[in-house]
DNA sequence: GTCTATAAAAGGATAGAC
DNA sequence: GTCTATCCTTTTATAGAC
């Protein structure tokens, strides 16, 4: 809770050194909730895989529930990130569209991805703020850009869009296809480039073509 | 384990009340889970919610990952008893997709089969046969159902398809659409008949398009 | 700020009476 | 088969020394 204002203290000689604790803390405690979810999850564990003490660990984030917010946000955070880096490229329409679904696919095929998604999925009734936070960085947030991008694309007669944001929902249910499906049931592994490639390729051909 | 063998002896007098009880141990438990999750639910909970005692629900499912794994298959099993309710309907083909899109629709998005979704994809790792079982009874036999009605369709050249396969999986990603984002967030209701139709309508019409 | 040690509560599972 | 009472482990959270 105040362990925002101990973060300030930049003065204070031990501030590195716990500046140091913080990230192991951060970085165990997003590793082992990812992996077995907030209910499974013991402090105790999180503090022995940061290779600190359980009281350093409530010092820093004061309880369970606080520290699992902070990690979620963190990384839907990290993950804007990640999707604002989506540069339009140049080039003729389907070129564009078949580039952004392949960096949309590599993105959100990740081990990372899904376990992000698998565990706001399974707390969102517990967490609802952190459901809303991941739809608004995450799926939505590129909607939105593409929707954009889009609705561009259609006032210069490029192509034929009712609906900007609809064609743009469909478009990304269309990447994530069956694989989305598999890859959150541990069913299969991520795709490697060559798959994310073809399959983006096929998705933009054929949004192209019902879209002329 | 062993409570199997304890359910076949319908001559006990005593079988009719513990099978009632074994009733209540089930609907208790699959509410609990299902709104909690395996990590967060105790089986005080489950007891208290089915009215017996905590040593009942041991008497019938022996420990609580059992338990948990007898909830979620019986769960699959009755989804598989909804989905294979698919009657091909007659009609021209579109009139077909159509009707088949609005079923699934009307399926995948109850609260129950979204609750059941969100349990499975969290305890994947987990429980890995949960998966595959949902997988195959759900998602799994729904694209293969309309797989082959779909090979059928292009033998009597009503249709253009090269690989039905993923001509179905294709075709239900379009009809999951941002509908089962949302709805697994928990931001939004389940749609209601109109919004099932229309989506479905839309999808059908765009498939039909699509494989001409 | 960080650690060791401990308190206080909850949860999985079992024993024994009926 | 079912219940009450209980055991033992795990877990969240805190106290006190350095």
């Amino acid at each position: 809770m105040n362990s925002a204002n101990a973060q300030r203290n930049d003065d204070v000689h031990l501030s590195a050194h716990s500046a140091a604790k913080r990230d192991a803390i951060v970085r165990a405690a997003a590793q082992v909730f990812l992996a077995s979810g907030y209910g499974n999850t013991s402090m105790d564990q999180i503090a022995a895989a940061a290779g600190v003490s359980k009281q350093t660990v409530y010092s820093h984030f004061g309880a369970k529930d606080a520290l699992f917010e902070a990690i979620i946000k963190g990384k839907c955070a990290a993950l804007m990130g990640e999707g604002a880096g989506f540069a339009v490229p140049a080039g003729c329409l389907e070129a564009i569209l078949r580039e952004t679904a392949a960096k949309f696919l590599a993105v959100i095929m990740t081990d990372e991805s899904i376990g992000l998604y698998r565990i706001i999925l399974s707390e969102a009734a517990r967490f609802p703020e952190l459901a809303l936070a991941f739809y608004r960085s995450g799926p939505n947030a590129a909607a939105s850009r593409l929707a954009t991008f889009l609705a561009e694309a259609a006032d210069k007669r490029d192509i034929i869009i009712d609906d900007p944001r609809r064609a743009a929902d469909l478009f990304f249910a269309m990447l994530r296809d069956d694989l989305y499906l598999e890859r959150l049931l541990s069913l299969r592994a991520a795709p490697d480039v060559d798959e994310i490639d073809a399959r983006a390729a096929v998705v933009a051909r054929r949004f192209m073509q019902a879209h002329q």
